[in-house]
DNA sequence: AGTTATCTAACGACCGGTCGTTAGTTGAAT
DNA sequence: ATTCAACTAACGACCGGTCGTTAGATAACT
């Protein structure tokens, strides 16, 4: 297995979580990988590569997260309860990974970044129709649901910042705090 | 008046937002302000202090504008209303600093990044008396009002990144649809 | 033997920062 | 009023160091 592959991408994620991709260096790696920075190029092409492959990863376990905890949901109100805490439960799971991926976009080059980008608004475009419908079903008050999205969306990718694991509160408490005050929110 | 400092100051930021801190070199810098990158070291002892000033007058303008508008305010629910259309105008108008004051904390050394944290944790203490008060007098729902004042922060802060000045919504739309949107949170 | 993985060594580019120097301005002493 | 020293503002050359990356040799496994 591509054990030293997985060793790089851990540690990587580690000091790009703590340092920042730019100000990490490709002998940093190595170096907490006990190896030679060359070394690295054998698994990976180049240092993007190294951060374009966490952020795909880490957009790719978000969806399939969304989809298999509203998938079965019945009723408007109870799918946006659903996406909302499936959404923050892993902002505090993957805390280090999403920071990388709301932070470090400017390490990519133009198509990566395009990737990255449409994924993002393939998930965000999934809340936003969760959104519609409990407007159109006069469950959620009219109002502007993109702009609802947006607020929706990054209120719960925030938790990541701030959310402490050996903190005063677990998971589960700020998922309902925050999926309880959020419904208020739409319902008006 | 130091039109040069200023000028040097006004292009970092664009810089700073554009490309990040660590990718934009000093010689970038010197070349748009049509300047040799020596000449940037009359003004600033070094890099990080053009940082650190930028952000501190980002943060020193943006708790100025909360004192500011909420006084005088009566009543819990209408000063929170002050305060959190206050913070949202700020973070569409100022947008590239916020940005960079969110982004590039990494750039601080140890006394420079807890000055600027000092002045981001007394102005999130503001917010959270003010729910605190709005709880007690029953205006507001029971609930943890820091967990609260981490989601209404975040979520305002957030506008900065995806508020388009020549969009669809003006600020004050953005403004209200929050406003509204959190008030209704809170009363719960 | 051949493939896979890692090593040593080096590359050119660029980085933040310092150096000594030079005009132009100011202000006090002569 | 003239001199002259101090200060402001900027210049261009240069430094040691680090960066991402590559080439080629070598070791380890199958």
């Amino acid at each position: 297995m591509g054990n030293m592959k997985n060793t790089i991408k851990t540690i990587s994620i580690n000091l790009f979580y703590k340092t920042g991709y730019f100000a990490t260096s490709i002998s940093d790696i190595a170096r907490e990988a006990g190896s030679q920075k060359s070394s690295i190029y054998y698994h990976y092409s180049n240092k993007e590569e190294l951060l374009f492959d966490i952020l795909k990863i880490t957009m790719v376990d978000l969806d399939e997260n969304l989809e298999s905890q509203i998938k079965g949901v019945q009723g408007a109100e109870e799918k946006m309860r659903a996406a909302i805490q499936s959404h923050v439960i892993f902002h505090m799971e993957r805390q280090k990974e999403v920071i990388i991926s709301d932070s470090e976009l400017r390490g990519l080059t133009v198509d990566n970044y395009k990737n990255i980008m449409k994924m993002r608004d393939d998930y965000e475009r999934k809340f936003q129709s969760l959104i519609k419908d409990g407007i159109e079903k006069g469950i959620f008050a009219d109002m502007d649901f993109k702009v609802a999205s947006y607020g929706i969306i990054t209120m719960c990718t925030a938790v990541s910042i701030w959310f402490n694991q050996s903190g005063r509160l677990s998971k589960e408490d700020v998922a309902k705090i925050y999926t309880d005050f959020l419904i208020h929110g739409l319902k008006g």
